[in-house]
RNA sequence: GCGCCGGUAGCUCAAUUGGCAGAGCAUUUGACUCUUAAUCAACAGGUUCCGGGUUCAAGUCCCGGCCGGCGCACCA
C-alpha cells in the first residue's frame, strides 16, 4: 500500500515536531456519546443544558459552515455532534481542518442546536492522535477483503457491522463461560505444544524447542489432556481456547480456531446433549435475547429440545433405503460411487456409513438436529454403544448445513483404547492421512481408572457465525489468517 | 491442493471493438454563522498487482507469477 503524498509530507515537514510536542499523554473523559443522547433527550431545539461534558472519539465527519464548523464525533458507545464556533471555540482554525479520523478530547456544554442535532457546544479541544490514513470511503467504507482482513483496525471504523459481529463473538465467550462456570465447570488451561498431537483427526502445525531439541505440535485439540484432568478428581472440567489445524483455508474454516471443551464426570452422552442444547439457546437468549433468529435471510430456531437422530435413520431416509453400519460393505460402496464420492480403499463401512450420510444429508440440516451413534471406526476416544459393538455413544450437532459440536460417551477402558489406536495406526499404515497416533502417556492415564464421563467440542467461530449472522468465519475473528504478503 | 471470478488514484468505482486513464469522496487551497454522507469553486493526485509476449497501439488479448473472493477437497 502506498501512502498518500500528504502523509510523507506531514509526516516529514510540519507535523513532525507537534507530533512528538503537543500530542497530550492523558485527556480527563467523563462522557460517552450514547449515554448522552439517552441523557439529553429532553433538550428541545436551540436549548443548552448548561452541563459541561469532557468527551473524546475519532471526527467522522466535518462540516464547515464559515465561523461555524460541525464535526460528528464517534466513541465505542455511539455517535455525538460537536458544534464548534469562532466565537467560543479557542483554535476554531485548527478545529476546523482536523482530517477525518483525527482523534480528538473535548470540554463542552451539552447543547441541541436550532436543527435538532445533539451537540457538545466546544469551548476546548485538543487533538489526541492524527490519522494518517483515511477510513475509506464516506459512503461505501471499506469493500475490499484484502485491506479489511490485513487493516482491521480501519475496518472496524469503516464498516460498523464488523464491530458488531466482533462484539458479538466477545459477549458469546463471556455467556458460554458463564454459563460453564455456573453448572460448576472447572475452567483449565492444556498444553499447546505437545509431542504428539492427538484428540483429533488432523494435520498439526510442527514446530521446534531449542533447548529441548525436541519437536513439538501445536494441539490440535485439548481432548487428552482434559479427560487427564478427570482421572485427577476434576470432575467438570472445561478449555475455551485456540486450536491449530494444518489443513484448507474456506469461509468455514480458519487455520487456528476457538474450541469450547467440556468433560463431566458421571455423565453420558445423553447428558451432554441436554446440557449442550441448554447451553447454545442460553448463549442465544444471553446475546440476542431470543432463540428465533434469521441466519442468512433464512429463519432460524436455537429452540430445545433438539432432535435426536441416529446416523443410521437419516441416511436411510436419504436414500431411501435401510442402510447401516452392517449393510454390506459392497453395497453401500456402490451407493458411494453413485453420488460420486471415491472410495478409499481403507474404509470399512463404519466410514462408508459415515461418508454416505454426509454426501446425502448433511448440507440438508438447517435447524439444530442431533445426529447419534456414530460408528466406532471413525469414533476412536468414543465408548461403544451398549447395544451394538459396532457403534459408538457419540453425537455431533448440526446447523444450518454445518457441524456445531461433537461429543460422546468417553471409552475409559485403557484396552479398548489401545485397540482403537492400533486400528487407526493401520489406517495409516493404508495411506490414510489423518489419523490418530498412539498416545501411551494417555493409555496410563486411563489405566489409572477414569469414571463414566462425556466429553463435548464446541466450535466457538462457528456458534459466533449462527448468532451474528455471518456467513465466513473470517467476519468473527478479528485478524483471520492470511497468506503474508511477499515483499 | 484443484476450478471459476477478481485486482484501475488514499477509498468506492467507470473506461464501448485493442485507440489520449476518468468520476465521486478523501487530501490541499478558497467561499460560507445551524450543518446532517453539507454545499460551491479551484489545484493536485496513476508502476492500471508483478514479469514476459502479441500489436502501429494493451487497463483491455496471450503466457507465467502474486494476493484475494467463491466453489470443491480436507475438516470443525
Amino acid at each position: 500500500m502506498v501512502d498518500p503524498p500528504r502523509i510523507a509530507y506531514r509526516a516529514w515537514t510540519e507535523s513532525f515536531g507537534r507530533l512528538f510536542v503537543t500530542t497530550p499523554y492523558q485527556f480527563a473523559h467523563n462522557a460517552f456519546a450514547d449515554a448522552l443522547q439517552t441523557t439529553f433527550a429532553h433538550l428541545n431545539d436551540g436549548e443548552e443544558s448548561g452541563v459541561m461534558v469532557n468527551v473524546a472519539g475519532r471526527v467522522m465527519l466535518l462540516r464547515r459552515q464559515g465561523k461555524l464548523a460541525f464535526a460528528t464525533m464517534r466513541d465505542s458507545s455511539g455517535e455525538v455532534q460537536l458544534f464548534a464556533l469562532a466565537a467560543v471555540t479557542e483554535g476554531f482554525e485548527d478545529f476546523a481542518k482536523l482530517h477525518l479520523g483525527d482523534w480528538v478530547g473535548v470540554s463542552g456544554e451539552v447543547v441541541r442546536t436550532k436543527r435538532g442535532e445533539l451537540s457538545v457546544k466546544v469551548t476546548s479541544w485538543v487533538r489526541l492522535a492524527e490519522a494518517l490514513h483515511n477510513f475509506g470511503d464516506k459512503w461505501a467504507g471499506i469493500t475490499d477483503y484484502d485491506l479489511r482482513y490485513r487493516h482491521r483496525e480501519a475496518d472496524l471504523w469503516a464498516n460498523p457491522v464488523t464491530r458488531t459481529s466482533l462484539s458479538r463473538r466477545s459477549e458469546v465467550v463471556r455467556s458460554v463461560r458463564e454459563r460453564c462456570w455456573a453448572a460448576d465447570f472447572v475452567e483449565v488451561e492444556t498444553p499447546i505444544l505437545n509431542a504428539i498431537a492427538s484428540g483429533s483427526d488432523a494435520r498439526p502445525f510442527a514446530t521446534h524447542h531449542n533447548a529441548l531439541d525436541s519437536d513439538f505440535y501445536l494441539r490440535i485439540a485439548p481432548e487428552l489432556w482434559l479427560k487427564r484432568l478427570v482421572v485427577g478428581g476434576f470432575e467438570r472440567v472445561f478449555e475455551l481456547g485456540r486450536v491449530f489445524r494444518n489443513e484448507g483455508v474456506s469461509p468455514r474454516h480458519n487455520p487456528e480456531f476457538t474450541m469450547l471443551e467440556l468433560y463431566a464426570a458421571y455423565w453420558n452422552y445423553s447428558d451432554m446433549m441436554d446440557f449442550t442444547e441448554e447451553l447454545v439457546a442460553g448463549v442465544a437468549m444471553d446475546v440476542l435475547g431470543t432463540t428465533e433468529v434469521e441466519y442468512q435471510g433464512r429463519p432460524f430456531s436455537f429452540a430445545t429440545p433438539w432432535p435426536r437422530r441416529t446416523m443410521a435413520e437419516l441416511t436411510s431416509e436419504a436414500v431411501g433405503e435401510d442402510v447401516s453400519v452392517h449393510t454390506p460393505h459392497e453395497r453401500l460402496t456402490a451407493m458411494l460411487a453413485e453420488r460420486g464420492v471415491e472410495v478409499h480403499r481403507a474404509w470399512g463401512p463404519g466410514r462408508c456409513l459415515a461418508e454416505l450420510f454426509e454426501a446425502a444429508c448433511e448440507s440438508e440440516l438447517w435447524n439444530p438436529i442431533y445426529v447419534t451413534d456414530f460408528p466406532v471406526e471413525i469414533s476412536p476416544l468414543a465408548r461403544r454403544h451398549q447395544t451394538d459393538s459396532d457403534l459408538t455413544e457419540r453425537f455431533e450437532s448440526y446447523a444450518v448445513g454445518r457441524e456445531l459440536s461433537n461429543g460422546f460417551s468417553e471409552l475409559i477402558d485403557p484396552l479398548d483404547q489401545r485397540v482403537r489406536f492400533e486400528d487407526q495406526a493401520r489406517l495409516a499404515a493404508e495411506g490414510e492421512p489423518e489419523t490418530m497416533h498412539i498416545d501411551e502417556d494417555y493409555i496410563k492415564a486411563l489405566e489409572w481408572g477414569l469414571p463414566p464421563t462425556a466429553g463435548l467440542g464446541l466450535g466457538i467461530d462457528r456458534l459466533v457465525m449462527l448468532i451474528a449472522d455471518e456467513s465466513n468465519i473470517r467476519e468473527v475473528i478479528a485478524f483471520p489468517t492470511l497468506k503474508p504478503l511477499s515483499d
